[in-house]
DNA sequence: CTTTTGTTTAACATTTTTGTCAAACTCAAG
DNA sequence: CTTGAGTTTGACAAAAATGTTAAACAAAAG
């Protein structure tokens, strides 16, 4: 067995992700996946067997590029103020390159009968609502249900570039001028969420 | 000409948009909508021409929807503070029933060239802009750049339940507790713009 | 009751998308 | 150079989705 491995795979691969995940063209065709790869449509099913094993595939990447990053962030043993400041960097520079990402994962589980019991991952999320109930508890943030204060982190930072297309119009900004606002956007959470 | 007028039209729109809107099937064929509304395939086309056009008309309907409640809401002249418990209400309550409908309008951005120069309603959130400036000097409101101020406040409303499924499972709920955290989060987000 | 007109249906045609296969190709190993 | 494995390609087949048409149907108008 000589491997050849000549990075096709990836590039298809790859190439789809860049699709869903930052031109949000949820479900593209085989065809319009080949050529933005600049390869042959048959090389999709030579390396992937079916259009909808490599959707698997990008499910399951992205699904795991999404936890793997909340893990990062929830294993440090970082005080909780910088690790809500490294979350908003990176979770922002990589909603500002893969907006779509999650609405990828989101449409996609309505096919995949989700019934992955993460219960592994269930008690770190819980062991992370107890961190925050704890800053709560030192006033360090104001009190609310802790889901309640994830969900607005995450709302504040990924909606803005999903919605992106919508807000441009709505604000009358050009594509530089968003990005500046995104950018500026990263202080702003932390300053909203720490008050 | 007798116009009978046996609603069919009105079904399979109205079913289209469930689809969309409420089910998250931003891509649903022909068939699907057919089924759903329980009527032969060929009525969309009848009625709606082909299946482009009927995306069309929901598209614009959705458009028109989503503006008009915006205007119902700048114009009233309430008081700030009114005008926006009364927007975060009416707002969530039609997001939890079609959260998914500005996703669609944001991926059939894509199709429609939205050249669409929407001037005087530039100059409409122009001027709710400067009347959130306003509320900011009087001190009701925090400091900042009012656009993340509406950027803030529709982040926090719709994407908790466009993230419903995702969500559901990282927090361990089901869907009725989903519902009461959503209701409850009406007046949380109030008490976070309003601090 | 018959006609007229709008509605609905089934059968068919077309187009789009996906999947298969054998032949051509490429490059490392022998 | 020749062999052989993995890789790429084009032609073809199959499936899925959309669109068209003529005929059947239903209800109001005459």
């Amino acid at each position: 067995m000589t491997a050849r491995d000549t990075g096709t795979e990836q590039l298809i691969k790859n190439t789809a992700k860049n699709l869903f995940f930052a031109e949000g063209k949820l479900h593209a065709t085989t065809q319009e996946i080949a050529d933005a790869a600049g390869v042959n449509r048959t090389l999709v099913n030579y390396y992937f067997r079916s259009r909808d094993a490599l959707f698997d595939q990008v499910f399951h990447d992205a699904q795991k590029e999404l936890l793997d990053l909340l893990d990062d962030v929830i294993d440090s043993d970082m005080p909780f103020k910088e690790k809500m400041k490294n979350l908003i960097d990176v979770f922002m520079n990589q909603a500002m390159q893969f907006p779509y990402r999650e609405l990828f994962i989101i449409t996609e589980m309505n096919r995949h009968d989700v019934i992955e019991s993460k219960i592994a991952r269930v008690e770190k999320v819980n062991g992370m609502l107890q961190e925050i109930e704890a800053e709560m508890e030192k006033g360090t943030i104001r009190k609310m249900n802790p889901r309640h204060f994830l969900i607005n982190l995450f709302s504040m930072m990924a909606y803005p570039l999903v919605t992106a297309p919508l807000n441009k119009i709505i604000f009358n900004m050009n594509d530089q001028d968003y990005t500046a606002l995104m950018e500026e956007r990263k202080k702003l959470i932390f300053e909203t969420i720490f008050p």
